[in-house]
RNA sequence: GCCGAAGUGGUGGAACUGGCAGACACGCUAUCUUGAGGGGGUAGUGCCCGAAAGGGCGUGGGGGUUCGAGUCCCCCCUUCGGCACCA
């Protein structure tokens, strides 16, 4: 009789959803655990990379909920978002009728995998009764002045026709779509991430139990960079430009001052000769994206005509426009130093401009140098500085130029605010009312939520349908009461997932955000599973928002997650699968052929979950074939096992237990602390291998019924987390009720686990000659003693004398012989 | 250029703090079972020499530390990922 997953998962799944299994609640003195996967984008079908996200997450909300912890394990959909808004473009239908009929599939299918949500607490991003609390909390923050609005140059990408992040361009190219991005001089509204630079920073340290890579890919992201500030006057002008440099103790070698080209101070600088010139130059940049000038290494610029003043030296020095200066990082304004910055040198050889070495770490000389030196070394050719070490001179001229008023320390971000406006429809309208008297005016939070409306025109002409709408545009001016415009740009969807993992912990409050005592009963998140493509997106902005909610009083914590795992991508056959490639593994045609067990057991036995995973059907056959030797295993067993009453204390039967014990000891290990699901797997297969060599053997001795009964539980409950249906049908068959997803979870004795005789390797020189098996924990002379009287260690020592013993307990022994 | 991860049989991968490299599985070979479109059992399976006993070589390459290195240190190569004219 062979196991048919397809009728039992049916019937299994039938049966937890009448208990009602899943369902969460707070349980005040019971230890809990929040188990949380990246909600899902409601795309349409779930994909194999769902399958191992999700999957992870079960084993591992499983296995906590069996150990008798309260766990939360919630599913959502982050349901606003591009994709509907362009469906509905191609009049195929309403985003809101696309989200809801994408979302009931996936869920169907999320369903059919046995995965343990309680799905009483699903949320859904475009309910008003979700966005609204956007809004509240863009008001609080706008109030608080961490939302604000700014005229800025901004990432526009031309396809999906909306600003973009700089957390959302990759490579100059939308994450999304690709498309190249655009610069745009637009009003936007920002969150004021910036301010929280340094403690995002610093509060990575505290993450020991996030990935290295996610956090050395933020610390990169956030791009700390210490150095000053230093005002260089305009010669015979008024003004100053000031320039930022991690390098102050090279000034007396800076021999021009480059502006980005966008610098507002170029205007003015420009001289009536050079004016031309430099016209031509901006207009050759802007026309140019930042991402085509960062790939164009040439150092190209142009004189202003205008000079500057070194405020160190007096010396004067010309002015130049280029376009390897940002106007978006420091201050958009450089002074360059050929010798001592790579750059700077590459201009300097191009425009002819003099290099002047003034840190000599030795043997320097200017006519030899092929490339700047960036090294630290003693100060030259610097007025009073000559003489002094770099490192120290950097500090004193600091301080000088404090003193002097031109100039001070500073620390630098490349981590810039979040401009959070989206010029599309399917989105959490931005709260805020344009009145032409009171200026911008949030909309009072008694008035929340601005409802998004659905009867709008989808044109797809690149302005947001809401523009169109009259009825929405049109308000009332909150302050004034006249006639006022609605802002009609929505939130980045990834506001959204900023705050989702607390809207679980009460996700049908209805005035407040969510129930703060719920929240803190179970937040901050336990365990968090998702993508690492979200390292410097969603993982930013989702601390960054913890961390407001604190400022706010909201929460009493400011990191969202303890620990992280980024799951590792599933590819076929090398490549990613994609439609294109035509590549895509079908996660219901797998699950309709082996099982949903089979299914998931497979994608985690193959690999490490963090690892890359090269998808294999064949591994989903192995996985069924397993599943199906565990089943006949029991079933054949089972009426066998009455009357085990007996421990044994000796014999197979004994073995049997102290295999089932150390098999405990691994599995409780892997799934509590490493996760390395694939050994833990690999664990119970060998427990099963050893059930099955007993079972050859198998007398029904009273002791032997009762190892194989305790064995085989243990397997059931062990494999249950991985294999949940199969495991509830064959507890049953065990002669138990109830559900195993409630536990119990077997605990081992290390007293059983122990093995009494272990088998230590014996080498001579560091190569292995033999074998002997002592008692556990026998002395060393008595290792030695045995080990050489080895009749193969033997050979090797006879004739030779033994200069050295090493013995390692219980493990291994080494002798050293000469001669 | 900077930062991070990784490189182990035919394949996916094991090996916690240095202590028997290759667990577990896939695949393959032989063999058994008269179930013959995904069945089960047994044996074998890192490479080379050898009929065997046995021996040699083996964790990207080269050095080193150590009684002992996949694991630690130095140099190099390769792959993947992130950032990148960041001042």
């Amino acid at each position: 009789m062979t196991y048919d997953p397809q009728a039992t998962e049916a019937r299994i799944q039938e049966r937890w959803q009448r208990a009602g299994l899943f369902a969460a609640k707070e349980m005040p003195g019971v230890p809990k655990y929040y188990c949380l996967e990246m909600f899902m984008y409601p795309s349409g079908r779930i994909h194999m990379g769902h399958v191992r996200n999700y999957t992870i997450g079960d084993v591992v909300a499983r296995f906590h909920r069996m150990r008798g912890e309260n766990v939360l394990h919630p599913m959502g959909f982050d349901a606003f978002g591009l994709p509907a808004e362009n469906a509905a473009i191609k009049g195929q239908a309403h985003p809101k009728e696309w989200t809801d009929a994408n979302i009931a599939s996936m869920k169907r299918q999320l369903e059919r995998l046995g995965l343990m949500y309680d799905w009483d607490r699903e949320i859904r991003t475009c309910e008003p009764e979700y966005y609204r609390w956007n809004q509240w909390f863009f008001i609080k923050m706008m109030k608080r002045g961490l939302a604000y609005k700014a005229k800025r140059r901004v990432n526009w990408c031309p396809d999906c026709a909306t600003v973009l992040a700089n957390e959302q361009v990759e490579e100059g190219s939308c994450w999304r779509c690709h498309s190249a991005v655009e610069l745009k001089e637009m009003e936007q509204w920002f969150f004021r991430i910036g301010d929280y630079a340094q403690e995002l920073l610093d509060s990575l340290e505290t993450l020991s139990e996030w990935p290295s890579e996610v956090v050395a890919m933020q610390r990169n992201w956030i791009g700390r960079s210490e150095g000053a500030f230093v005002s260089f006057a305009v010669d015979g002008g008024p003004g100053n430009i000031r320039v930022f440099t991690t390098r102050i103790d090279t000034i007396y070698g800076a021999t021009c001052v480059v502006l980005a080209p966008e610098h507002p101070l170029v205007e003015a600088l420009a001289t009536p000769d050079r004016r031309d010139e430099v016209d031509a130059f901006r207009a050759a940049m802007r026309s140019q994206s930042t991402h085509d000038r960062a790939t164009s290494k040439e150092k190209k610029g142009v004189f202003t005509g205008a000079f500057a003043v070194n405020p160190f030296s007096g010396e004067k020095v010309p002015v130049y426009i280029a376009n390897f200066v940002l106007i978006e990082y420091g201050t958009g304004a450089i002074m360059s130093v050929p010798a001592h910055d790579q750059r700077d040198f590459e201009f300097a050889r191009a425009h002819g401009l003099p290099i002047r070495v003034v840190v000599q770490p030795g043997g320097l000389d200017v006519s030899s140098m092929t490339e700047a030196s960036p090294l630290d070394g003693v100060l030259q050719e610097s007025g009073p500085f000559t003489g002094m070490d770099n490192q120290e001179a950097m500090k004193e001229m600091a301080a000088k130029a404090k003193a002097g008023g031109f100039g001070e320390q500073a620390v630098t971000f490349r981590l810039k605010d979040w401009g959070i406006s989206r010029q599309r429809y399917w989105g959490t309208p931005i709260p805020v009312i344009n009145c032409e008297t009171c200026g911008t005016v949030p909309v009072p939070e008694g008035d929340l939520p601005v409802l998004l409306p659905y009867d709008v025109p989808f044109t797809g002409l690149g302005e947001s349908p809401l523009a169109r709408a009259p009825r929405f545009v049109n308000a009332k001016c909150p302050k004034c009461q006249k006639a006022a415009r609605r802002e009609t740009d929505t939130m980045d969807t990834f506001v959204d997932s900023s705050w989702y993992f607390l809207r679980y912990a009460s996700p049908k409050e209805d005035k407040r955000p969510f129930d703060p005592e719920a929240a803190g009963y179970w937040a901050p998140v336990d365990f968090y599973i998702g993508g690492i493509e979200h390292a410097t997106m969603h993982l930013i902005y989702f601390r960054f928002f913890t961390m407001v909610l604190r400022d706010l009083g909201l929460v009493p914590f400011g990191e969202p997650a303890k620990r992280l795992m980024c799951q590792g991508m599933v590819i076929k056959d090398g490549a990613k699968m994609s439609k294109s490639l035509g590549n895509i593994v079908d996660p219901d045609a797998m699950i309709e052929r082996y099982g949903a067990d089979a299914v998931r057991l497979n994608i985690l036995f193959l690999s490490p979950p963090w690892d890359q995973l090269d998808w294999k059907e064949s591994g989903a056959e192995g996985a069924a074939r397993f599943l199906n030797r565990v089943y006949d295993l029991v079933e054949e067993a089972a009426p066998k096992l009455e009357g085990g009453t007996d421990v044994p204390q000796d014999g197979e039967a004994l073995l049997l237990r102290r295999k089932t014990h150390q098999a405990m000891e691994r599995v409780t290990t892997e799934l509590s602390r490493r996760l390395k699901l694939n050994t833990a797997i690999a664990a119970l297969m060998e427990l099963c291998n050893a059930q099955q060599a007993f079972v050859s053997g198998f007398r029904a001795t009273p002791r032997e019924r009762f190892a194989l009964k305790e064995s085989l539980e243990a397997l059931v409950m062990m494999l249950s987390p991985f294999a949940p249906h199969l495991c509830d049908e064959l507890w049953e068959k065990l002669g138990h009720e109830g559900f195993l997803a409630k536990g119990p979870w077997p605990s081992f004795d290390p007293g059983i686990a122990r093995e009494d005789e272990v088998t230590l390797a014996v080498q001579v020189n560091g190569k292995l000659r033999g074998q002997v098996t002592m008692p556990l924990g026998a002395s060393d002379e008595a290792v030695l003693a045995t080990a050489k009287s080895n009749p193969k260690v033997k050979a090797h020592i006879d004739g030779k004398v033994i200069v050295k013993e090493f013995v390692v307990k219980d493990r291994i022994v080494n002798l050293v012989v000469k001669g």
